[in-house]
DNA sequence: GAGTCCGGATGACATACGTCATAGCGTCAT
DNA sequence: ATGACGCTATGACGTATGTCATCCGGACTC
């Protein structure tokens, strides 16, 4: 189960684009003869099933996957098998899912927009032990700061994506004045001047 | 210039993402080994230039790209280099882009979802002069119909994204009052509730 | 030349939204 | 046990939004 006798570094790729996988799996497999691909999963659910049949050495994730998300199996995933080491791949710079990785107890962030060449020495060094992350993108992290919404806040303007107050009490079980309360809250907190751009603002961050 | 005749495929290959651009490049080297991918280019306008410095066979072009969009390039490349074949790569099933597509003179419209495989079967069928997309992609295009927006309506509706009708009057030099009109009646066409609801329609659909 | 369409504008109305004050209840820490 | 905080609620106020009727000028069609 170790990564590090045997000098060949066994990973589990998720990502729900189909050609996208097989394109980075190709990569992996045509730029780094010491990492094998051992398998290969379209959702977050299919990704547990496979890492419990065969625990790898290195769980690549994408973030935004069907029936669960890479954070959510980045978390389980570290719970079951400690030794584990996870990396999320991304397309998205977002502060909050950096913080959100890292105490999910990823070792390394990664984005999309990084060279190619980068995936498999990213691999290598956390399959190592070492912390891969942009340190522009750790420090934005830090600067920004930790989501100031409750958990209340926090969904109704999930839902806040176009449903009036009513609808949004309707599907909460609130009373409308309340779900007004909680919008105008958080367009405070937010520093928006409506309930768009506050969805905009934790959206980008990071924070829904 | 012409393809069919040495039997390698030359392929330029545009796409933002530099991991991903850098894995469908692998992926083609590894699976197709009658495609060479001659160029890679990270936005619109690098693509242009590189189109021009040597023309390929095929071009496979990502839509959401920085500084020209893919489908624009699509249109210039074609009205520049009617010979050579233009394939869409993108994440978007939306029957607007295929629409633009295809009338940017594309002959083939991919999904990312779609499996690996298909890719370079994909460039080999539009190097052969062969159309290709996903039936059920065109046939939802056709029974969505048309973009009914005016260009005011599509205008005034693309800056309707938190700002408030003043804000979006002051930047289009119109009349408040007008741009609540435009906006109610984009709101009636595309059947939506709310100027949120409506964006949200028309960006899903490929009319933004 | 009359009709039609589009861009642009105004005014009026009902509803939705954002804000504020206030209050009750539960939990958790000090 | 007192206070701080989060969740829920109500009422009231001003502003923003969505709708409708109506209007004008230009362009294009028949």
């Amino acid at each position: 189960m170790a990564a590090g006798q045997s000098g060949r570094i066994r990973v589990l790729l998720a990502e729900d684009q189909a050609m996208v996988r097989g394109a980075i799996s190709a990569l992996l497999r045509l730029t780094a003869p010491d990492i094998d691909v051992v398998a290969e999963a379209g959702d977050g659910e299919e990704t547990l099933a496979l890492a419990r049949q065969a625990v790898p050495d290195v769980a690549l994730l994408d973030i935004e996957m069907p029936r669960l998300d890479g954070l959510s199996v980045a978390e389980r995933l570290h719970a079951e098998f400690p030794l584990l080491r996870i990396v999320i791949l991304t397309t998205f710079a977002r502060p909050g899912y950096l913080r959100r990785a890292l105490s999910a107890g990823a070792s390394g962030y990664l984005l999309k927009d990084a060279p190619a060449v980068e995936l498999a020495a990213a691999i290598r060094r956390v399959a190592r032990g070492e912390r891969v992350v942009q340190p522009d993108l750790a420090f934005e992290a830090l600067a920004l700061g930790d989501d100031p919404l409750t958990d209340r806040e926090r969904e109704v303007l999930r839902l806040a994506d176009g449903r009036t107050a009513q609808a949004i009490a309707g599907e909460l079980h609130l009373s409308e004045g309340t779900v007004r309360n909680y919008l105008s809250e958080a367009i405070q907190k937010l520093g928006a001047a409506n309930r768009v751009e506050a969805r905009r603002i934790a959206e980008e961050r990071g924070w829904l």
